[in-house]
Order: C-alpha cells, then sequence, then structure tokens
DNA sequence: TTGCAGATGCAATATAGTTGCAGAACAGGG
DNA sequence: CCCTGTTCTGCAACTATATTGCATCTGCAA
C-alpha cells in the first residue's frame, strides 16, 4: 500500500488499514467489486460495513475510485488511478460481468459536441452493454 | 392510453388504471423518472408502492418501458416503445439530467467486435456522459 | 511520546425494493 | 346477468443497501 498511502497522505488522508485494503482488493480484482464483496474479501479483523461505505465515498470523491452503475441492486467499484478506460459486457442471463478496453474510445467526438449543443463540459462517461453471454446463449438455443 | 392498452392486451396483460397511468406518466416526462416520482405524479387515488414497483417490472419485462442506470441510488425509467434511441448527460453538481438523441449512435461496429472477441451477444447498450452543466460551470468560474 | 484531527465500531435510522396474503376487479363462459 | 377462475391491488411485514450520530480509538506530525 506504497502507492496508494502517497497518495492519500499527500492529499491529506491518513492512509489507514481500511483505505489500503479496499484500494489492495480493488487492484486485485479483474471486475468491479460491490461494497458487499469487498467487505467479504477484507481479512479479519473485518471493518464494519459503514467504514467501508464510507472509505469508498472518500477514495471516489479522490479520483482514486471510480463507482460503476451496471443495472444491479448496488454500485460496483474499482480503481480509477491506472490510467486505464474500461467498459463492460453484463449478460442478463446469469450476470457475469465482463471488462475490456477499447482499442480506441472514440467518444470524444459527441463529447466536443455536448459541449456546444447543451453547454455541459463532459469528464467522464460510461458504456455498458448488455446481453447474452456465450454460456447463456447455448442454453437458449438448446430449448 | 389506446395505444398502450391494446400492447398490453395483446401480449396478454389487463390494461389496469395503474399500468395505464404509469405509460401516460413516462410519456408526458423528457426525463427518465425514479418510481417515486412516478407515484407523486399518480392522480388521486395514488396506488400503493409496491403496485407501482410490480407494475414497472411487468413493463420492462414486456419491453414496453425501459430502465436506466444513472449512478444513483434508484433506478430510473423511460418508454421504450417510441423507437427512439437516447443517450444521457448528467449534470455532477446539481444531478440535471439531459436526454439527447445521437445523430446516429455508431456503437454497432464495437457490438460486431464483442461477438467475435468475446462471444457475447450484445441486445443493449447504454451510453452516459457526466460533466458540469452550464450553471454549475459559471458557479465554479466565480469562485 | 504526546495531542489532536480524523477514522472507526456500534447502533440506530433511512431508503429502495420485494413478498405473502386476503380481498377487489376483471374477463370469459354459461 | 351471474358465476368462476384469473389477475391485480393494498397492506404489512420483511430484506437489502446505505447513512448518520456518537463515543472511542488511531495515525501521524511536532
Amino acid at each position: 500500500m506504497d502507492r496508494s498511502a502517497e497518495a492519500l497522505r499527500k492529499l491529506g488522508y491518513p492512509a489507514t488499514r481500511g483505505r489500503g485494503e479496499i484500494l489492495r482488493i480493488l487492484a486485485e480484482s479483474p471486475l468491479p467489486l460491490s461494497p458487499k464483496e469487498i467487505l467479504s474479501r477484507f481479512p479479519a479483523p473485518k471493518p464494519d460495513a459503514s467504514t467501508v461505505y464510507r472509505n469508498l465515498s472518500l477514495l471516489v470523491s479522490l479520483g482514486l475510485v471510480r463507482s460503476v452503475a451496471l443495472h444491479e441492486r448496488s454500485r460496483r467499484y474499482e480503481v480509477a488511478g491506472d490510467g486505464a478506460h474500461r467498459h463492460r459486457v453484463v449478460c442478463k442471463g446469469c450476470g457475469r460481468i465482463e471488462s475490456f478496453q477499447p482499442r480506441r474510445c472514440d467518444l470524444s467526438r459527441l463529447e466536443t459536441d455536448l459541449r456546444s449543443a447543451l453547454g455541459f463540459d463532459v469528464t467522464e462517461h460510461s458504456l455498458e452493454f448488455f446481453g447474452a453471454c456465450p454460456d447463456c446463449l447455448r442454453t437458449e438455443e438448446r430449448r
């Protein structure tokens, strides 16, 4: 928790165990995680759920973590710092999630349009695809 | 509630008052609405919240209504039947939401790539932009 | 090592959504 | 027009998710 501890301290926030673990857990996961999943991966002693929520919102507001909306009951989170921009595909059958990095994400043109048309200064976007994963496709065909 | 009543009955579901009103309320709104907002726009006698939830999931599963995820606590809903595909811009300052119809939404190429790369059969996508609306931009500048 | 701002645990509370059940509304058949 | 089975609705209980107040503890800078 070296780099992240540094980042936190530079921003004026103590690098507590909870924060370090959250960042580590998220960094190790290929998929965005829900608060509950994060908590379940905590080594003992597990912190209180409220601590996880509080730290997640702090990390999001500091820009170290990003939240992802996947039409689910709870939000999911992923590390934001690694510069990688990712999109998701979610299977509507089984809920399986895949991340991928677009070859080149050409929505910048659209963002410029938004600036001129609506006066909005767009800083982020999120793009999710929904459909059927290979396994569920096969099951459907069998029917 | 003529067309929608027809659509419902054709699918084998009675066109009850609740369903008709939900479709009307959603059709009249330029923005996707949360279940609570839908309920608040119901003329008296207001139905129970559970009825609204139940009808929303029915309408979604019938494809007459679509749900939109905007990084909020609750989902939002909009009519799906009008064939218009829309994206959103959300202001991170004040929460204001704007919808727009993309000139042409060219993500089909990306969807084809997903099919060949991951074997996913993509049927929908959702694209949201986040940033600062004109009003909030002005306020920020003043600081 | 000590002091203090800020973090944590715990419990209470809030918000969103779901479910079981009994009674009301409704559609179709006689 | 009425009976009958089906579906819908309201109500209340319940689950899951998230937030907050407060007393206590901890990280860290001097």
